[in-house]
DNA sequence: TTCAGCCTGTCG
DNA sequence: CGACAGGCTGAA
């Protein structure tokens, strides 16, 4: 579910209230859920006692770094949290799979689809782990970097895009809106991109996530932040989700289209 | 590169 | 009822 925006969003909302809290326990609500995805139990308890000291983002992943080790939140579709200082989560659509209780307040992780995962690296291990597991975060990097991470590629641009093992961040919606707002049809080959239109395409990159941060992300379906409240650049949203519907920029109804088995929608005017 | 699979929920 | 959903993986 959440993509760059949307983490950072939920990055910012739990430092606020988690830093240099401890951990005084954990319940698993749903052992299936760790079983499934080699996740002991143990591990889990052995951050009781341990103090936050900061949460991080890159790309998609959000890292609560505590004293010892840091926990690693990949929150798949439907993946969220929820903070309180109070016990009660009805606020959330399904119960929770985990819930922390720290010495300020609760922390509730739930996630209807289960696609997310949790790994816990030790602390001095972690940065270099989150370099091999994906590539540079997509505010990160340099155009510089970009554009030779981008040169020579032979996918298709929405494929390249949406790899986090090249860039990390862009998810279905973001890639859609930013390929709309550079003007480029998501089927086009790398390749064929001149470098102009990679740098329009970085400028645009950073100016659209930095929009949806603004915002607090989008939220279409499940997205909530870490106190429970929605987004708001889906009212921003130029083409995703709106096939059928008129291009904003020359009228003509939006196309849909399947690439790489992720809904696509853009405009086969406007994006060449 | 396409597709099924992992899951649950919602919408038409 | 089928189609589809902010993701990703592994097999064909």
């Amino acid at each position: 579910m959440p993509e760059l925006p949307e983490v950072e969003t939920i990055k910012g909302d739990l430092k606020k209230v988690l830093i240099g809290a401890t951990l005084e326990a954990v319940e698993i609500k749903d052992f299936n859920y760790l079983n499934k995805r080699g996740l002991k139990v143990n591990s889990l308890k052995e951050l009781i006692n341990q103090k936050i000291l900061t949460v991080e983002r890159k790309g998609k992943l959000l890292i609560l770094v505590f004293s010892k080790e840091a926990l690693i939140f990949h929150l798949g579709m439907t993946g969220a949290f929820f903070f309180s200082p109070h016990e009660d989560y009805s606020i959330l659509k399904a119960s929770p799979i985990l819930k922390f209780t720290f010495n300020r307040g609760f922390l509730f992780f739930y996630d209807p689809r289960k696609f997310s995962r949790i790994w816990i690296i030790p602390k001095e291990q972690y940065e270099l782990w989150l370099e091999n597991q994906i590539g540079p975060d997509a505010l990160e990097i340099s155009v510089r970097d970009f554009i030779t991470l981008l040169k020579g590629s032979r996918k298709r641009i929405k494929t390249l895009l949406m790899d986090q093992k090249k860039i990390a961040g862009l998810g279905n919606i973001y890639t859609d809106e930013l390929l709309f707002r550079a003007g480029i049809n998501p089927f086009r080959q790398v390749s064929s991109l001149s470098e102009n239109e990679l740098m329009e395409l970085y400028y645009h990159m950073q100016t659209l996530l930095r929009e949806a941060i603004a915002l607090r992300g989008s939220s279409i379906r499940n997205y909530i932040d870490g106190f429970g409240s929605k987004g708001a650049f889906q009212e921003r949203h130029q083409v995703y989700g709106k096939k059928g519907q008129p291009c904003p920029k020359c009228g003509n109804p939006l196309l849909y289209a399947s690439i790489n088995g992720r809904g696509t929608t853009f405009c086969n005017y406007c994006q060449r």
